[in-house]
DNA sequence: TCCTTACAGTCAGGTTCTCGCCAGGTCCCT
DNA sequence: AGGGACCTGGCGAGAACCTGACTGTAAGGA
């Protein structure tokens, strides 16, 4: 998730568009007030903030989020160039800077490096399995189960809501590309062979929920 | 502690006196070979590397380092200030990246921005094999193999992040330049050659995760 | 100049594994 | 008892990947 706060809409657009093309999903806003808004809700892992923006200085908004408690790493975008800008940017607590006019190219692989750095979701289960996507495995402890690609779809929505029920439906729209064929036997088949994988780590895991879905621990 | 790697004496000197300004020790190579030795030995908690120097690639030497377990944040810093060449920098792995001239107070709060995001050393792996960026080789103990440059910086980014699994698309942006026309089975081709290279070591070193990418362990 | 060597990239054929589904069985509710 | 919901083992198609060989290109040497 990259947080956007730029107040200029063709710019604000274009960054959205091509965020999405990088596999991100965009959170936009348009104005200092709007961000902090939008962002307290649906905690970005990076952001890129202008810093020209009609209702603050993007630097006191960097500042305003940190207060806040979001932590993500900031890209600022500005059109000044000079070198006190910059250094202003930093101190802020800004992670990088970028002047306008700037290639996306340069944006996608500065946020890239950015997100490489922030560490993975705090240890909030100490001891209990994890679904970690660098290895696309479950990791309980020292012994770690690979899964395939739709196995470990499936398996982050189920653990996305711990002991809640998800709906058949649900999983199906999660694990499976838009508007699939699937039918209604798959779904039983993949929770199967994830059950049969997490056997020998005899944690009762996947509890079904008779005419309802399914549900983690 | 901050490694610094540059071969022309005049930037060097200014460089490390510049650290010892900010109160920071600097760690000082003038080859990639030495900023190999020195680093491995001083462990710094972030490096400035000069692309152009004369016995490797500075992005080949980040490759290196980072198959050695030195994870510190990368500043690069270059007179080559194409598009290109600075997504280059950023797809070996690097953190920043600075055109010469440059201020010194930006690579000051450049500096700061990435050691303000860097964590707690971590755990090296000593005696496993290393990367010679000079040599364009893996050694192991005494046993070198040779590489071709592809399949040392394919190699050297599946190395980068032991254990995780890096996806096909990052294998390709890292190994081959920018907008490189690559066919889907040249990567395959290459992990084969090296795959055959390692073998006489018999070190399982690169497994398959289908449908995502390959892992070094 | 021609030959040798090495690297990059591609191709075709074979192998392995994921995926989605089927057919039959079991369980639970009415 | 009956029927719907889910479980279980397995199977076929095709994607993903492996493997060995081949071609083009560029550099270096005789």
């Amino acid at each position: 998730m990259v947080g956007v706060c730029e107040d200029e809409p063709a710019l604000r657009s274009v960054l959205a568009r091509a965020l999405r093309a990088m596999d991100h999903e965009p959170v936009v806003a348009a104005t200092a007030a709007e961000a902090l808004r939008a962002f307290a809700k649906q905690r970005p892992d990076v952001m890129i903030l202008d810093i020209g923006l009609p209702d603050a200085d993007g630097r006191d908004l960097c500042l305003a989020l940190r207060a806040t408690g979001i932590d993500a790493p900031v890209l600022f975008l500005t059109a000044r160039d000079g070198l006190h800008d910059k250094i202003a940017g930093f101190e802020a607590g800004g992670d990088d800077y970028l002047t306008k006019p700037f290639e996306l190219d340069e944006v996608r692989v500065r946020l890239d490096a950015l997100l490489r750095r922030t560490p993975g979701p705090a240890a909030d289960t100490p001891g209990g399995p994890v679904l970690d996507p660098a290895r696309h495995a479950l990791v309980v402890g020292h012994t770690e189960v690979a899964l395939t690609p739709t196995e470990f779809r499936l398996l982050g929505r189920l653990m996305a809501e711990p002991a809640t029920v998800v709906r058949r439906h649900t999983l199906v729209a999660a694990a499976w590309p838009h508007g699939a064929m699937v039918s209604d036997n798959t779904l039983d088949s993949y929770v199967r062979r994830i059950r049969k994988k997490l056997e020998p780590l005899d944690l009762s895991a996947i509890s079904t929920v008779r005419g309802v879905g399914y549900r983690w621990r």
